[in-house]
DNA sequence: AAACACCTCAACCGCTGTACC
DNA sequence: AGGTACAGCGGTTGAGGTGTT
């Protein structure tokens, strides 16, 4: 009945990826693209779980990633999207061709949060904290602010897509809720926040099964990705690589 | 130089929705 | 139809790096 197990746990790896690892899982995707991420490890000879291959190949070896830290502008987007998103992280990540949602988490978690609190916001209402303590000191239910949390935020505030605003999933906020983020981001960019709504972002970018079919590795981005690996990975170890190249090369020219 | 505190982020865990048998 | 695996997601952890005392 139903199908076979993702993997049996006993005598799998755990932990820090090694650069012969690395080595092994993007070769085999680069050359036979995913299909199915349980067999990924045994055909490409890993003693890792499929479900660990797929996060480090997202996470990290994936070649459209963009590398480096977050902008000021990205971070603005990003506490603009979470204020209307929540914590989807995945949601948000697809505004950001190149992110990762783990990336865009940790970041959320490591760096905006603060910088929310030294401007005074509370980060997951986006409100001042003093006016939150306000709430907190009794007038909490005549509002629809709330402690956010992934589930919490759809399930207390009055929410309703956009309609034909070329985003899915973007909630419309009834209310006043974020009005002070939006005044603030808008303040500080000179942009309107509706902008960041706008249907030129780039959606679902950020998953291409099939290397071959994938636009990144078109023109001139194979080489920057090329370029990127190279400050990261010891690529006198990758030298079979080099056939990968080609052979990706080769296939463009078809 | 050593000890400690703090920060970052890669990786894991557990859950959920969906697909498969 | 129901049980199970898979893929994907968000929350959390902990090792390693960096800063401070």
């Amino acid at each position: 009945m139903g199908r076979q197990p993702c993997c049996d746990k006993v005598g799998m790896k755990r932990g820090p990826w090694t650069i012969e690892e690395d080595h092994k899982l993007m070769n085999f995707i680069l050359n036979n693209g995913i299909h199915c991420w349980r067999t990924v490890p045994k055909l490409a000879g890993l003693l890792r779980c499929g479900k660990s291959c797929r996060l480090r190949w997202i996470n990290y070896l994936r070649p459209d990633l963009k590398r480096g830290g977050f902008t000021e502008m990205e971070e603005d987007q990003i506490i603009e999207l979470h204020s209307l998103l929540g914590n989807r992280w995945s949601k948000i990540a697809t505004h950001f061709p190149g992110r990762t949602d783990n990336e865009i988490k940790n970041h959320w978690n490591t760096r905006i949060k603060k910088r929310l609190k030294l401007l005074g916001l509370d980060p997951m209402t986006k409100k001042p904290i003093e006016q939150m303590e306000h709430f907190d000191n009794g007038e909490k239910n005549k509002t629809h602010l709330h402690p956010n949390t992934s589930k919490g935020s759809e399930e207390n505030i009055e929410i309703k897509s956009l309609d034909n605003n070329g985003i899915e999933d973007i909630p419309k906020i009834e209310g006043k809720i974020e009005e002070n983020m939006v005044t603030w981001i808008s303040q500080e960019n000179n942009t309107s926040a509706s902008s960041y709504c706008s249907s030129s972002f780039s959606l679902d970018e950020s998953s291409y099964p099939f290397v071959g079919q994938c636009p990144y590795f078109q023109g001139d981005s194979l080489q920057q990705w090329v370029d990127n690996m190279d400050c990261i990975l010891s690529w006198d170890t990758f030298n079979p690589l080099e056939d990968d190249f080609l052979f990706l090369e080769n296939k463009q020219q078809v």
